[in-house]
DNA sequence: TAATAATCATTCAACCTTGAACTATCTGGC
DNA sequence: GCCAGATAGTTCAAGGTTGAATGATTATTA
């Protein structure tokens, strides 16, 4: 896709509207699965998003800096979500006996219930702010740019 | 897009793939996009869209409300962001005599030099980042799904 | 036209993120 | 085995965001 030319230096119409669609549209849809979740269950998509990595784990738990990774938060960042997260009982903390300098964060009961209760609300938002408004026809394309650009920008 | 009836509750393997690459494919965009504007001019991504929105128009410059819509920031967000561009000297404050409410947020001379000084570099980001990554068909797929998206939620 | 409601912008306190500094542990080369 | 350097995670201070409260002005309506 990128050439090894140098590029046009500047955007023309199709890309310019591509990317201010893009930079209005994802401001939006955050204000409202932000919106969506403080009023459900007064968690930020940021907690949510940590309980549902966990979750989808067979332990059910995760090292904080894979963690951290998939969330594309900082560790610093991840620390103290985590923390806010244990002080509610969503989350727990286990040392690593393979590497002693590591921890996991640990989904608790309490923590799967509540995502699990949450879950429903939050899934209707997504549906109504992104999902919904992608054609049948368009999630292939519209997914495979989005993991061209992870490919891209993983690595950093 | 969306039918009177319900939609089925929980996302099937298509929807759930276009949902976690947009998730991921947002944060790494955004952590990129901000490192590269922080080196280049230590300015943050919402600072930079500050000037833009207010080098696109006329008179180079917007009502506060007018502007904080357009980025989706809340007022008081966009008033303290404003406060420390001026502090820099890359945006005034004007009354606004039509209502004496208002107030206008006012691109310098030094604020548009630092767009204009900046933008080469931040087009390469987003170039990087986005742009190169869609394809010549895709743009207007991409587009349209985000323009329907803002359609959608921009009212609230 | 006075009263009530709505809008524009700012302020303040509580909360959250950033990035650098720090502790503890592990790894690889000698 | 030992040391230099990498890695995991936390802490702290500085700065940014949120949301409710406030002050000032404009719109509505009885």
């Amino acid at each position: 896709m990128t050439s090894a030319a140098a590029e046009p230096p500047w955007l023309n119409d199709a890309e310019m509207r591509t990317w201010r669609a893009y930079l209005r549209a994802v401001n939006l849809i955050d204000r409202r699965l932000n919106e969506g979740l403080k009023t459900a269950a007064d968690l930020a998509i940021e907690d949510y998003e940590v309980l549902v990595h966990l979750s989808e784990t067979p332990e059910r738990r995760l090292r904080m800096s894979d963690l951290s990774q998939r969330l594309v938060h900082s560790q610093s960042r991840l620390t103290q979500r985590v923390d806010r997260l244990a002080k509610r009982g969503y989350v727990s903390r286990e040392k690593c006996p393979e590497d002693r300098r590591g921890t996991f964060a640990c989904l608790t009961d309490e923590g799967f219930a509540a995502l699990q209760a949450t879950a429903p609300h939050h899934v209707r938002d997504v549906r109504e702010a992104l999902i919904d408004l992608v054609g049948t026809d368009e999630h292939e394309i519209v997914a495979d740019v989005f993991e061209r650009i992870i490919e891209r920008l993983r690595q950093d």
